[in-house]
DNA sequence: AGCTTGTGTGTGCGCACGCACCTATGGTAG
DNA sequence: CTACCATAGGTGCGTGCGCACACACAAGCT
């Protein structure tokens, strides 16, 4: 097998594997939460900045979705009270997406099922040296792609 | 960084990867080729199949799609001349999807515009032993999910 | 101040996608 | 042969998603 050819393999198993255990992990962790994985995303993004809280593009660039969804996933989870929209006093273009007491309360409930999701259909098919090695792999590929 | 961690940080560095690169490999085949990537895929796997045809449900395995979804395409497919529905003499419900003489000359014109993407996004920025990893960590993971 | 350009968000709209359901045929048991 | 369940495939419909656009504000230049 030549380097294209091992290249493309890599790239088409990786894509078989994102469609089989991205709806997996979507049933999974909606079926013992209630949140769908979007909301997850979200809410695991403004759990982890500063304050709970980020403007509307910075969490779109975080989040694996567009900005678009983004502002329209931000409207579903203010409506279920698990995120807060809050003025930007330094610049009133922008809006910050905050993570409520409720919010956080859920997200901490969520993400042991979703860890414990990519663990078993993921991750425990690997060695640690193996799942490093995608890792690494990658984000050669993202850096690639950023620069 | 733990083992679960390592496992965490894989997979959500294969989100990323996935939703920068599966638009740009989309566009760039549909600039130069005029096929959507899901057509491509289609295409792709009747080409590489005996006699260039596949039943409907076959082709949905094959295929990262779902089975409406590709019924729809091979639709879209036939419309275009690039496919044709064939009955299936021995079993009066099942329908081939074989590509035609001009399918096949549109794929071929297609595959080096998509290799080429994969490549430059995608294997250029890995080393032959990476690739290999990647390939052979994907089809474990792949490999326990049918299972 | 006025004008131009750039940035941050929200929204109308259309496409892609899959679930649930339906029909038609095949296979099997009695 | 009839009854029954399983399998192949197509379709109505609702949802997820992002592009193109519109709007508000910021920043810089004259």
């Amino acid at each position: 097998m030549t380097a294209d050819q091992t290249g493309v393999a890599a790239w088409e198993s990786l894509l078989r594997v994102h469609a089989a255990l991205v709806p997996i992990l979507d049933r999974e962790v909606q079926r013992a939460t209630g949140l769908p994985l979007a909301w997850y995303d979200v809410l695991l993004e403004l759990n982890s900045a500063p304050n709970r809280r980020l403007r509307m593009t910075d969490l779109a660039d975080r989040v694996v979705l567009s900005r678009t969804r983004v502002s329209r996933i931000v409207d579903e989870l203010v409506s279920h009270g698990l995120v807060a929209r809050d003025d930007n006093p330094a610049d009133r273009r922008s809006a910050y997406a905050v993570l409520t007491a409720e919010g956080r309360r859920r997200f901490r409930a969520a993400a042991p099922v979703y860890l414990a999701g990519i663990a078993r259909h993921f991750s425990d098919q690997l060695t640690q040296v193996e799942a490093n090695a995608v890792r690494s792999a990658m984000r050669k590929v993202l850096r690639a792609q950023r620069g």
